[in-house]
DNA sequence: AGCTATTCATAATG
DNA sequence: TCATTATGAATAGCT
């Protein structure tokens, strides 16, 4: 249908090879309009360019029809790898939303809320539970404090050992724990009786009036460095 | 093309109208491929009968083809179809995943484990969650217990009238706190003290054994039914 | 399904 | 890219 006959083989001409996929885009898209009007058909048609331009017809949407093509094949034989990639993720989704939820009953409980359902043995097991971790966070706390003091106290001796040393070089060696000591530290006889932990905070802002440990000895803030 | 010209609207004779399909859709494939050959181009048709039967032609796969186009799509404006739906749910797991992980760090620190990497005021604040939660645990089993108390001992009295009067009926209305009673009820005085709980079990076996209540007063096991 | 008259699509060209 | 035109391809209507 021209001026002559052609052989169906790619056109080794770039020009004519564009002006013939022009011509027969359109005619390939008319026919496939005329297709699904003429004979009720649901036709869609999908054209990349060599140079990846993307053309395309659909009589109804190209989703539906690519919905409707992928569901057809799948009741036939193999799974779109789309679509059963889409369920594997549904399921995934799915387990992540149940163990999420039921861990969000759990800890709800743990909080002491939502009890009712509970039997007695079950409340008695999450008050077990709840006094092994109250245990546990109690030590932890301990320690931590206590390592904390243990450093502070550590920082005082040896800051204290600098002001002995310093006041022998202003004031010699005589007289090394006389008042102007005292007044140097405070007013704080530290390390005296090095057995007890002292309580001690750091001049950071955030953790100030925050902490209340039991057995702290009270004493007045000092301030290092 | 044909013996007469036609207008493109749909055929209402179905014979004919299916005749046309048959023609119209080879041709329509036929061009399809031609115009994949000669232009180089990526080509997918895609054609449902009006009696939903699958025709198609591809170039490439369709899949590829598909995907391309959503592909395609998607950089431009609104979300295809399978692609993005994995992306959503893939998104909707990974979502759901750091939810997990978060929680159960946090239901870790309830059990008292992983402490590492808490301040002394996280730990405090844990420390007071816990005993609220205690609290609040043993709030609702002391209720549970007294509420089972409460049910028993009604049953319990409803029991020993039943019994006194059964009693009365076979030895008379004299005597009636004898000795025969007493076997009757194992040799419990229950009920001459009403003001205390008393501890009772039903005999029911995955509870036996398990409840420590503080309060109870020790009693032997009474069946009831 | 075939056949064929006719219309349509398009290759070549300007 | 657009218009023209000669030609082959597609197909409507018929058997």
């Amino acid at each position: 249908m021209g001026r002559g006959k052609i052989v169906i083989r790619r056109i080794d001409n770039s020009t004519s090879r564009q002006v013939t996929f022009s011509k027969r885009r359109s005619g390939l898209l008319k026919k496939a309009k005329e297709l699904a009007i003429l004979c009720d058909a649901d036709v869609g048609v999908i054209i990349f360019s060599s140079t990846s331009k993307l053309y395309e017809y659909s009589s109804t949407s190209m989703k539906t029809l690519i919905e409707r093509y992928n569901k057809t094949k799948d009741e036939h034989h193999q799974l779109g790898i789309s679509t059963s990639e889409v369920k594997y993720w549904q399921r995934e989704a799915a387990t992540l939303r149940q163990q999420l939820q039921s861990l969000h009953e759990n800890h709800r409980q743990m909080m002491g809320e939502e009890l009712t359902g509970l039997s007695v043995k079950d409340l008695q097991n999450l008050e077990n539970q709840l006094e092994i971790s109250l245990h546990g966070v109690r030590m932890k706390k301990g320690n931590f404090i206590h390592q904390n003091n243990m450093e502070l106290y550590e920082k005082v001796t040896l800051i204290r050992q600098e002001n002995q040393e310093l006041h022998k070089k202003v004031y010699g060696t005589k007289d090394a724990n006389g008042a102007h000591i005292s007044s140097l530290t405070n007013g704080l006889g530290v390390g005296e009786d090095a057995g007890i932990p002292i309580n001690l905070q750091l001049s950071q802002p955030q953790q100030q009036d925050n902490e209340a440990p039991e057995r702290a000895t009270k004493l007045g803030r000092l301030q290092l460095r």
